[in-house]
DNA sequence: CATGAATGAGCCTTCATTCAT
DNA sequence: AATGAATGAAGGCTCATTCAT
């Protein structure tokens, strides 16, 4: 994709974004000048490789981004339109709660690097596409929009966080909520 | 409750408070120097008066929550527990995709002001009241928790806001998102 | 004009000034934290009274500017048109090469406070009278534009500070190149 | 002079020249880094050219300096001594006007290259001898010194770039001024 | 009670220069 | 020779909060 960086500058590079990570996840904001302290960097040195703290934000949510993108290719392929729209929608939720990266680049309108537009776009076209199939098999209520799912999936994810709990609670709450929801505009009678 | 104000004391607390709804509704930050400068008040008037950003953001979000409060009050009289939980929970995703004062302090664990925690717990309650008539007459399935309203509240907030539009897009987006809840929660075979 | 300071807070102002004219003097470049610094004040302190060093270093200038202009009004009175106009040139250099505030103020394009718009239009507008004055007794050729009289200024007071030498020469030689300038530009021979 | 460059090092010495010109001409200060980047070259490509901005700057500045020294020996060849340093001090005014790389190499009492010194110096002594001619001739007041010269072109150029206008007015109007002064200097009846 | 000046930690960002590759 | 990553001092600015008047 891009040039690779030179030995040095990639070390430096995972560094940072692992120093970013733990801040992540121990939810302190990402502040570039405290990233570079952590990571015993300069301050220069960070802001070369990621200009703003939504960049780094963006490359830390990335990985699970990839994930997700996959797991919608996969999802597809599945011959039950139902289960193929379900199974990655339970998999979109359980990353919002489980990585702390994810809920605020999700929620962004706008995207600090193209490589997040392009991950967000391959997941909102794989759900949008998920959804037409499931419709199409009249599996799913008509007035359930593919702009809906995004909303849908930040809506369950910041109750979860309003809910709270330990990291497991926090798991099983989002699968009952998005159970509720998806119980909600599905067509047939049948248990999830 | 409190001691009543000496007049001047009053109508300077009218104006922060004032001056804090303009600034919520045009989507300023509520900073307490802002407020002072605005309202061509001293900062230690609004200190006095308001200890912190939050505890003005809540005096902002009162009279909101007591309306909802008394809402819910007469909706418990609704002879029908269907009928009357849903129009409480209507009422409650409106007021918060309506009054940006709301969805802070709702999704706030702990409040600045006595009074706040007093209405949210009313409200809290009144809901699970409904909930709990609701289900008694098996109009709600069982796996529906009292201690799940306010994060499912809070999430369809947050969905429509991610979702985003004019301001009456939001309310029927709030409207339909909670509808979609609302059926997948129910228990009777659908009428759409 | 204003309203007047507090006592405390005039002091800090008159600190404030005091240590940024000693900058100046110095040739160091006003920087606020500089400021702050030296006057053993908070940042917060400098930014409250000065919102940027240009404001400050008007007001630095300020009291100079002043009696230039009170001089203006002076020279106006004076019978001698082209006396009055070269008095008030040769003031108007002085000040330029003796106060290093002046310089940057009288060339800056915009200013900073509105006080020193109003003190620069007065010299330019007495400058102006001055020379329609001077003009109309046939002392000075017609190609003499009142808008040619600040630039000339600054440019005589640039060619002091290239050429160099200690304060007492710089105020010779800006009396020097004043004098061919204004050779230049008079009708009749004289000895200036 | 200096050891000939290989041919690659004088194409990238070219590009940085070439480069460093532009930004100059775009009124962009010279940064070295911003240089490398917009050349397409490293940092330290265009440090091992040009130790600091300012000798890059002097480097930009050269030609035309160059082109000033050849007319400065010219001129002396003039049968009118008046004409001659009149003609040379004309080409020098306008050039400052005219070449934004020249006013800060003219105007530093210190040089980062030996080159500039030597250029500089060729102009100083041209200048010198012009106006020695002139004053013979009994063309110029006796009290322009030689070390005036150079004081007295800044001088000018910075009233026009104060004066400001369009280039063409530039040029005008540095032609004027410089008119002034020199009609203020010269020891003849004026004809103009 | 009211005032608003003062505080200063804290964050952001740039850029000249060095030096390992 | 060329590269460009790294550095980190330096400067800019904001804002929540305190406290003298």
């Amino acid at each position: 994709m891009t040039t690779p960086l030179r030995k040095d500058a990639a070390r430096n590079w995972q560094r940072i974004v692992s120093v970013a990570r733990d801040l992540v996840d121990e939810g302190t904001p990402l502040q570039l000048n405290d990233v570079a302290r952590r990571a015993g960097l300069g301050v220069g040195t960070v802001y070369r490789h990621f200009a703003t703290p939504e960049a780094l934000l963006e490359t830390v949510a990335a990985p699970c981004l990839e994930a997700l993108a996959a797991h919608g290719r996969q999802a597809l392929t599945d011959a039950d339109p139902w289960r193929g729209l379900t199974g990655f929608l339970f998999r979109t939720v359980e990353a919002q709660v489980t990585d702390a990266a994810l809920p605020p680049v999700a929620a962004a309108a706008t995207d600090a690097l193209p490589r997040t537009t392009e991950l967000k776009e391959s997941l909102t076209s794989a759900g949008a596409t998920l959804l037409a199939r499931a419709r199409d098999a009249e599996a799913v209520r008509s007035d359930l929009a593919a702009a809906d799912l995004v909303p849908l999936m930040c809506g369950i994810a910041h109750a979860v966080s309003v809910h709270g709990g330990t990291p497991a609670d926090r798991v099983e709450t989002a699968h009952r909520y998005l159970a509720a929801v998806l119980e909600g505009v599905r067509t047939m009678p049948r248990s999830v």
